[in-house]
DNA sequence: TTTATAGTTTAGAATAATTATAAACTAGAA
DNA sequence: TTCTAGTTTATAATTATTCTAAACTATAAA
């Protein structure tokens, strides 16, 4: 279970002030036992629900993105104008549910790349994803 | 090269009678040397520039959805709130350069996967995508 | 402590991608 | 040629995201 003080690092290493609006957000994203998959949609209802308090929608796309650049939470590629985000940062995979619009996590070894491409001069992989699209 | 047989035959396959501005939206696809990764707005620009025609975007929404349902085509996993596109339905994976926004094929067999995990119960694979992100 | 200020929050406006609507048009079967 | 289901279009509606500028606040320094 997190302690406040992890919530505040969390915060400064992001570079980001610990204010009242962003300790809720950031308690709500890490605060749990389990990988949390979200949108800033489901994030914000979350925080509604949870804490009975309202924390604009700009402070929340700003701390999310603040978040995702100093690396502790993760965007997810799934195509379809809404971006997901995920609070799990060990290295893993995810099926997509073109149906229900979930996403799962994929446990890193149950997908084995044996050889990956060297990227173009002058670039260097930031991160490899594999997305496994599931229909019925 | 292609024939106009064959743009008419992606349309039919794709459930779509072959009128004119579906005619200008498949060419514009599918008459070029090489794969074409677009967006709906650089098709668009497209054909402006080249046929000096205009089509609405409806239909261009409308008829690369039914290209991507039929296989024609495939959507692109990067995120980012809009959409791209492939004319390569070979097998393959994509660099996505965050800087300059660009998708670049990796062949087939530059990326191999030893493990692929199986789907949960009544669900199946759609598609398996990498998509390696680059960066400075 | 207090204070000054750089940083923050917010509602609401602006922007951008996409989807819906409904009236005018057309491919193609009969 | 005619008829009709299917199509196109401009425009409006919707939705996600970013911007703005005024009111507020964390925190370093006095």
């Amino acid at each position: 279970m997190y302690q406040k003080n992890e919530i505040v690092n969390k915060l400064r290493s992001s570079g980001l002030r610990p204010t009242k609006q962003r300790i809720l957000i950031a308690k709500n994203l890490f605060e749990r036992d389990k990988t949390f998959h979200f949108t800033v949609e489901t994030l914000n209802k979350e925080i509604i629900k949870k804490e009975k308090e309202k924390v604009s929608l700009a402070t929340i796309y700003n701390t999310v993105e603040a978040f995702t650049k100093a690396g502790h939470i993760k965007e997810i590629l799934t195509s379809k104008s809404k971006n997901y985000y995920d609070t799990n940062m060990k290295s893993h995979h995810h099926f997509y549910d073109e149906e229900t619009k979930e996403l799962t996590d994929i446990d890193y070894n149950r997908v084995k790349l044996s050889k990956v491409p060297t990227p173009p001069k002058g670039k260097r992989i930031k991160n490899l994803e594999v997305v496994i699209r599931l229909q019925k």
